[in-house]
DNA sequence: TCAATTTGACCTGT
DNA sequence: ACAGGTCAAATTGA
């Protein structure tokens, strides 16, 4: 029954991060032509797929129930309100009230970690803070800084070891449903472009590049063979110019890459940011799945 | 100004 | 009744 719903959830994240993709993708699209009943549906997809993995992840309780974070569930309506919360004042019982009741996580599906460091790539918020009985040390409550945004459940336990030894003991619950910020944090992308030919395909990508440096030994080949509209020369323009050190996609693609190498080169992008980074993974995703061009371009770097 | 953290109160499970 | 998990107002910091 677990296994089952591990894969359930699985599959739902799955269906969730590439309705993403491909709201990223059609992004520019829609802002060319217009098309918001297209940018509507995908929000909605996006959305069913986050409110499922949400009700999945808060059924380990056994009872689908409401979120206790959510800014609204759980307060007084506007009509309930006494006087004395209308007007400011904080009467005990209000307190009581507005708290409503919540649900303790269980300890099912979780797992503990032995660790030196929190630091785990995920960005948690922390929400509270508790001394536990016969311990030195206190227990603080992390849960997932995207839980608004992406319904995600995730959350930490974190708990410094009595002995000497620095270490943290973690129990993670839940699992993250929002995207991994490791993905997104990768701003460096390495491109192996192998016998490539002239191509407008990402002629369409909004990201801008920043810090693009090219193997040395493959910059100095491609120095001597360069163009005026090659690679080399839009890298060395981008680094040249401080004022402006970025470049578009579409000017290194547009690009004549044949001139640029023969046999093997490296191209290594620092992104702008991990917005960028995801489009750029997106447009990438693209590239590889073209049969004609698969094998042409060696894709190095953490993406999925 | 806004987001993150702190901290005391509230709430639940045992 | 108590320990510990969670909430949310107050505080802090960028």
């Amino acid at each position: 029954m677990e296994e089952h719903k591990d894969r359930l959830i699985d599959t739902l994240i799955r269906g969730r991060d590439s309705a993403h993709k491909l709201q990223n993708f059609l992004h520019l699209k829609l802002n060319v032509d217009g098309s918001v009943l297209v940018k509507d549906l995908l929000t909605e997809i996006v959305g069913s797929f986050s409110g499922g993995l949400s009700m999945l992840n808060s059924s380990d309780s056994g009872d689908i129930c409401w979120d206790p974070a959510s800014p609204h569930v759980g307060l007084a309506s506007p009509v309930d309100l006494s006087p004395e919360v209308r007007a400011g004042k904080k009467p005990a019982l209000a307190v009581k009230e507005r708290r409503g009741c919540y649900k303790r996580r269980k300890t099912v599906d979780s797992r503990v970690e032995i660790r030196a460091t929190i630091e785990d790539g995920f960005a948690w918020r922390k929400y509270g803070q508790k001394e536990i009985l016969n311990s030195t040390f206190p227990r603080c409550y992390y849960r997932c800084t995207h839980k608004h945004f992406h319904g995600c459940k995730a959350a930490k336990q974190v708990q410094k070891l009595e002995d000497d030894s620095n270490m943290y003991h973690i129990t993670y619950f839940g699992r993250h449903t929002c995207p991994n910020p490791n993905t997104l944090a990768h701003h460096e992308l390495v491109l192996d472009f192998k016998d490539s030919k002239k191509h407008n395909l990402f002629s369409n990508n909004p990201s801008t590049i920043r810090n693009i440096q090219s193997d040395p030994s493959v910059k100095q080949e491609a120095d001597s063979k360069a163009q005026s509209t090659d690679v080399s020369d839009i890298i060395s323009s981008a680094n040249d110019d401080h004022s402006s050190q970025s470049i578009k996609w579409d000017e290194v693609f547009s690009a004549d890459l044949g001139s640029f190498h023969e046999g093997s080169s490296l191209l290594r992008f620092d992104l702008e940011d991990s917005c960028a980074s995801t489009r750029s993974h997106d447009y990438l995703n693209e590239f590889f799945n073209n049969g004609d061009l698969l094998g042409d371009i060696l894709l190095s770097g953490e993406f999925s």
